[in-house]
DNA sequence: AATTCGGGGTT
DNA sequence: AACCCAGAATT
């Protein structure tokens, strides 16, 4: 330990040379956008460089400063927004973009404080955007900055941000009060390259000789796997059709998938039969008896900690006098294009357009 | 401190 | 199937 400063060095001097020749270009780095870095970072929150790809180039289309984005639409900013998950990202980036217009005159705080209060600035995204765009000397610790110096140490605890103290101290051996972007930057890089969570590829990494967990060959255990417990579930779809409009309702703004769109329906209870499933959730959400259900199709969709099954059935409803102005809406298949709805739906919006085709 | 919140790719 | 990903907000 006490020998880590005279490394410090060296360790620096590896890690920008292997930076220099085997990073990646993307489209967010080598600027000074601010706003754009920011919208790169919560992007890439729990979520791949190439799921970013297409979405970020289109939204600096369509949102290409903050002012745009604090002009948009909700509705608008969910719809770019459909697919890439995590929905409140979006609703928080939208609601930011606004206090940033008008706290801030237009311009992200450059203050650690002032921006961690903003929706969606958390720990890692304030430091990442304070280092990234305005060179400021913060360590940005991601899952792949965590797991890379975790093996270091050689710590065999979980991912968690409990452990950052010890991460903070151990970064303060080597963070450079210079070239912050870049120090973090390469350690990101490089978690995400070559120290990856299964099969590391320490004969590459340029800092092999000093981690502790390669000396112990205990790359491959460190850090340890979160526990997770995995469910399955089926749930019914009611595609009510009147004329060439499909009736969808919009979903809470809190919770799962909020303020997205989608067709009415829900859980099938335990014991219960999908069509029995079909007319309680009508009745419950609509008011109405379901008459002439006929199933339609099936659609497999998996999220994280569980995984789903739509059972489409198309069907009419006996009476449609209490629909909710707000929440509920008939529209065309054309019309549905501009509304965000869940992947799972989108699925059977697909099948949907399909058999239109077909008629 | 633990849980919630998406979706897609990899192994 | 299980696991992971440039985490944040809520409970």
């Amino acid at each position: 330990m006490e020998n880590r400063p005279k490394y410090a060095a060296s360790f620096r001097k590896r890690l920008r040379a292997w930076y220099k020749t085997h990073s990646r270009k993307l489209p967010w780095r080598e600027i000074h956008d601010s706003y754009k870095i920011w919208i790169s970072e919560v992007m890439l929150q729990q979520t791949t460089v190439q799921a970013v790809l297409p979405y970020y180039r289109e939204w600096i289309k369509l949102f290409p400063d903050v002012k745009s984005l604090s002009q948009a639409t909700l509705q608008k900013v969910l719809k770019a927004w459909q697919g890439l998950g995590y929905y409140q990202r979006a609703k928080n980036l939208h609601r930011a973009s606004k206090i940033i217009t008008d706290k801030f005159g237009g311009k992200i705080p450059q203050n650690y404080e002032e921006m961690r209060k903003l929706p969606g600035f958390g720990p890692y995204t304030t430091a990442a955007v304070l280092s990234f765009a305005f060179n400021k000397s913060y360590p940005a610790l991601d899952a792949n900055v965590r797991r890379v110096l975790m093996r270091q140490l050689g710590e065999r605890y979980k991912l968690n941000p409990a452990n950052d103290k010890a991460l903070f101290e151990f970064f303060k051996f080597y963070f450079p009060p210079k070239e912050t972007s870049f120090f973090n930057q390469a350690l990101m890089e490089l978690g995400a390259l070559v120290c990856r969570p299964k099969n590391p590829l320490c004969f590459l990494c340029p800092i092999s000789q000093f981690c502790q967990a390669y000396e112990e060959g205990k790359q491959e255990v460190i850090p340890r796997p979160k526990n997770r417990n995995y469910r399955k579930i089926e749930a019914v779809v009611a595609i009510i059709r009147k004329n060439r409009k499909y009736l969808i309702q919009k979903r809470p703004s809190k919770g799962l998938l909020a303020d997205l769109w989608e067709f009415p329906g829900g859980k099938r209870k335990e014991g219960e039969k999908l069509e029995e499933a079909l007319h309680r959730e009508i009745k419950e959400e609509l008011s109405s008896e379901v008459k002439d259900e006929r199933f339609l199709t099936r659609v497999h969709h998996a999220y994280t900690q569980f995984q789903v099954t739509l059972y489409a059935y198309e069907c009419s409803l006996k009476n449609e006098t209490q629909l909710n102005k707000g929440r509920h809406r008939w529209v065309t298949l054309k019309a549905l294009r501009s509304y965000p709805v869940p992947s799972g739906s989108a699925k059977i919006v697909k099948f949907l357009e399909e058999r239109e085709k077909i008629r």
